[in-house]
DNA sequence: TCTGGGGTCCTAGGACCC
DNA sequence: TCTGGGGTCCTAGGACCC
């Protein structure tokens, strides 16, 4: 059984400039048309359609900084729509597993899936799979199949190229020596700046040349992960599919603010607010969790500003999944490390050390919170059903002066019942 | 004026112990 | 003044990903 999949393909089906693409599927008119998509508060790009792409618009940068080209171009700008994302993602991902069970959801425009032996053509099964998503989402995909993940990825970039045919790529044992040249070091899949840099210098400079490379110096002049790579790009797999529902070892909630903020009141909301949604996620993976971190940051870009950034772990005596018991530690944490007369720009919570309910252990001198802990279940099935924060704590603050803007949303069209397209005739 | 958010994993180095 | 060495555990921070 090993060994028979051992040698399946895997395939990574990636939507094209996902949230532009989202965008479209209900506006048709958009077709064609420029279109970015914007960080909370309005910030930087985080997702541009082709012709953006090609104009040399990167990813990152922020909107001010190319607001000529936005004139000139008549792009069309969307503060991003995540509950729009997630749903049509959602769809996506139940047609591609309804064909095929094993898949790992890897983000939320892209999924792994190791391709079933049933389809003795992996090309043409992506292919068809990819009509089916177009078909029925409106949304275009690209596929890149291979031996490992790592070179599946390779194919993905290489099916964005044009190169295979309609957006599905395959590297095999065959055509890899071709491909594999073709594509740089820092395309690869795990290659950040820092190790192409030190690649380079090295004399390796595209895929091929990092498969031929001696694993053992891999590893010792760089990490595993690195050596694993090379493993990959050769064809042994080293990083397995994860299939659904891995549990989180880590969750954070965090936000920049729309204008500086000095007053410790507003940072305790903004951090009582973060430290409740972060005790909603936990519960929903029913977690417990017994590490809570908390920082807080001035403005990096703001060089004639004094600059201030500190980052705090409060270890908790006993494991806690309640929101009353996470906002007292975050706070706690949050009094050790704010100093006045500096302007903050963002904070955030960590939730870490996280422990699966049934792991938690009883303690004598630290009873369980079990009246708290039903309180947060109770106020999380009221928020679900009437609207996040329907009901919250004082702590949290009224006005959310701190909050994000938001002035280019789309509207829901298919999570809220208000913003339903109504077709007139 | 205006610069995102949420993850995973690895490693260097400090703390501590014998 | 001289001032071991090896092991483990933990954590902050970096690199990378989407």
């Amino acid at each position: 059984m090993s060994s028979i999949r051992q040698d399946n393909f895997i395939a990574i089906i990636d939507c094209n400039n996902f949230y532009a693409s989202c965008e479209r599927v209900f506006n048709p008119k958009l077709n064609k048309k420029p279109i970015i998509v914007l960080s909370n508060n309005d910030g930087c790009v985080i997702a541009r359609s082709q012709e953006v792409k090609d104009l040399g618009i990167p990813m990152g940068i922020p909107v001010f900084k190319i607001r000529h080209l936005v004139e000139i171009y008549d792009i069309q700008i969307f503060s991003s729509n995540f509950s729009l994302y997630g749903d049509i993602s959602n769809r996506i991902m139940s047609i591609i597993r309804s064909g095929n069970s094993e898949i790992e959801v890897y983000s939320i425009d892209e999924a792994f899936v190791t391709i079933n032996p049933r389809y003795t053509d992996p090309v043409e099964y992506a292919t068809k799979l990819r009509n089916k998503i177009y078909q029925w989402t409106g949304i275009p995909v690209s596929i890149g199949i291979g031996k490992t993940k790592t070179l599946a990825k390779v194919a993905n970039h290489l099916s964005k190229r044009g190169i295979g045919k309609d957006n599905v790529c395959l590297i095999d044992s065959k055509n890899d020596q071709n491909l594999l040249q073709q594509v740089k070091v820092h395309d690869i899949w795990g290659v950040g700046r820092r190790k192409q840099k030190f690649l380079k210098i090295n004399g390796i400079y595209n895929a091929y040349d990092l498969k031929l490379a001696n694993p053992q110096w891999i590893q010792k002049h760089m990490t595993v992960i690195s050596r694993h790579t090379v493993d990959e790009l050769n064809g042994i797999k080293k990083i397995e599919l994860e299939y659904e529902n891995a549990t989180k070892k880590s969750i954070s909630t965090s936000r920049s603010f729309s204008r500086m903020i000095s007053d410790i009141t507003t940072i305790r909301n903004a951090i009582s607010s973060h430290a409740s949604r972060s005790a909603e996620k936990l519960r929903s993976q029913d977690s417990f969790v017994s590490s809570i971190g908390v920082y807080l940051c001035t403005n990096r870009f703001r060089a004639d500003l004094p600059q201030y950034r500190r980052y705090i772990n409060v270890q908790l005596p006993i494991a806690l999944n309640d929101t009353s018991g996470i906002i007292d530690a975050a706070l706690e944490g949050l009094n050790k490390i704010y100093k006045s007369g500096y302007e903050y720009k963002k904070c955030g919570v960590i939730l870490t050390k996280l422990i699966q309910s049934n792991e938690v252990q009883q303690s004598l001198f630290h009873p369980r919170r079990e009246k708290d802990e039903k309180i947060s279940k109770s106020i999380d099935k009221i928020n679900q059903a009437f609207g996040a924060d329907t009901i919250r704590y004082a702590v949290q603050g009224q006005n959310e002066s701190w909050s994000i803007k938001r002035e280019k949303l789309s509207p829901s069209y298919t999570t809220n019942w208000n913003e339903f397209l109504s077709v007139e005739t």
